[in-house]
RNA sequence: GCGGGUGUAGCUCAGUUGGUUAGAGCGCGUGGUUGUGGUCCAUGAGGCCGUCGGUUCAAAUCCGAUCACUCGCCCCA
């Protein structure tokens, strides 16, 4: 087909690839609803440095996979990454820290140029919250059972392991850093090639690295947990207790480490095995860094961000269906009138009804069983002249004959 | 950005050692049925064989490039 195709990595929607997709992005706003959070539209484009500021020179989301360029009055803007940095910046713009704790859920498109596989795209849309003004681990505790939540709510609660990590306070990260280098430093020969870049920029980074190699090195590291100062693990004792009260598994995971420049303490990644090697579906952290280095009043964060696609592609296909119709069959034009009249006035009540716009009877009667329609009114000028029409339950092939003035009252069985 | 796989009808796929008019099922249109769907029967439409170039008397088939999808890596949701 060739000729016209969507641009690399994005795609379209249609009603029900939308439905399964708006049906994801609903139930997580309720669920964030559920805890108090509310929804924050942010731009999907912000200043460049928004991103480049907070997501750290070195991260590979600012060095290759950002959507930039320059507006018609010189601007230079990004299409947003990822949203927590957006969140961060209304934040700081609104004045929110006057009224901490602030419990924001959002959705939307992101942008990332990156080489598209199953459940990766170039945009793609994510739900998140993010929790700003809280200090302490009930707060880690209380977003962590929200993403956990939001996965039951999905049908996804079997499907996937909350793996939790705590890379510590910045003084904790410190230390450890140093014993990583050193460390590594004397395996630098059987490092690989990428592990030996992450050395000085991203240490930490090569924790998680799948090269057999970097594993073997890995496996005898330093761990994080060992370099925790008793601030830091009290913190984490305090988290991995919260969960535990709620009955929420999960697996510590020393090796776990962020990306993003600006975590702390509790990182923690919802991982399934169902989607190859694109298995996180929801992965978050605590950022307390991260407002005061845009610039802001310091303020804790911690929040999560969840992959749209990833989540309605777990759930499967024809897991959401649309709303079943009642069609419209008119018996021929002479009655088309009263047809759309009668049509208006049951659409009014709150009712789903399907115009055939055209064709026969029979062909209306195919039309409305393609369409999985749950009734068809008959519209005949003989019912007419008595006052009624004929309803024809079209799973069951009954088929009454309903006065006019009685028809909402005799439809409510098919909503 | 790096490495592998795959591109034939709207969808899922056949297509022999290169050989002249490229097929099937599903779906779609029309009719059997001028006031009654699903099943059935008949019939029809729909293809630059992803695109461009090369080899050949001859290319869906072989070669190269390119684009898209896909699997893995990097990274990430």
């Amino acid at each position: 087909m060739a000729a016209l195709q969507p641009v690399r990595g994005t795609h379209d929607y249609l009603p029900d690839d939308s439905r399964a997709h708006r049906a994801v992005e609903d139930i997580a706003r309720e669920v964030a609803e559920r805890f108090g959070f509310g929804e924050i539209i942010t731009p999907i484009f912000e200043f460049t440095e928004v991103f480049a500021r907070t997501l750290g020179d070195t991260s590979d989301i600012v060095t290759k996979e950002m959507y930039t360029f320059e507006d018609r009055s010189g601007d230079r803007l990004t299409l947003r990454p990822e949203n927590t940095a957006g969140v961060a910046r209304a934040f700081i713009s609104g004045g929110l820290a006057q009224s901490v704790p602030v419990k924001l859920f959002y959705r939307g498109p992101m942008f990332r140029h990156e080489r598209p596989q199953k459940g990766r795209l170039r945009q793609f849309h994510q739900v998140g919250v993010e929790l700003l003004g809280v200090e302490g681990p009930l707060g880690d505790v209380d977003v962590i059972s929200l993403g956990y939540q939001l996965l039951d709510a999905l049908g996804l609660g079997g499907r996937s392991i909350l793996h939790l990590n705590s890379l510590g306070d910045p003084e904790s990260r410190q230390v450890y850093r140093e014993a990583l280098v050193a460390y590594l430093s004397g395996h630098k020969e059987r490092l690989s090639e990428d592990s030996l870049n992450r050395m000085e920029r991203n240490p930490l980074r090569i924790l998680d690295s799948k090269d057999e190699g970097d594993r073997e090195v890995v496996a005898d590291a330093p761990l994080l947990s060992d370099h925790l100062n008793a601030a830091s693990r009290a913190f984490l004792e305090r988290v991995t207790g919260g969960l535990t009260d709620l009955g929420i598994a999960f697996e510590y995971d020393p090796k776990l480490v962020r990306g993003l420049d600006y975590y702390c303490h509790t990182a923690f990644e919802f991982v399934t095995t169902d989607l190859g090697s694109q298995g996180t579906i929801l992965a978050g952290g605590r950022y307390d860094g991260l407002v005061k280095q845009m610039g802001g009043p310091p303020t804790p964060g911690i929040g999560w961000a969840a992959g749209v696609e990833r989540l309605a592609m777990l759930r499967g296909e024809g897991t959401v269906t649309a709303p079943r119709p009642i069609a419209m069959v008119p018996t021929g034009a002479d009655v088309e009138s009263e047809t759309i009249t009668l049509a208006d006035r049951l659409r009014r009540a709150g009712f789903i009804l399907d115009l055939g716009y055209s064709g026969n009877m029979g062909k209306r009667m195919k039309r409305a069983n393609k369409i999985n329609a749950r009734a068809a009114i008959i519209v005949g000028g003989d019912e007419l002249a008595q006052g009624t029409v004929g309803v024809r339950d079209l799973d069951s092939g009954d088929q009454e004959t309903v006065a006019l003035s009685a028809l909402e009252a005799f439809l409510a069985r098919f909503r």
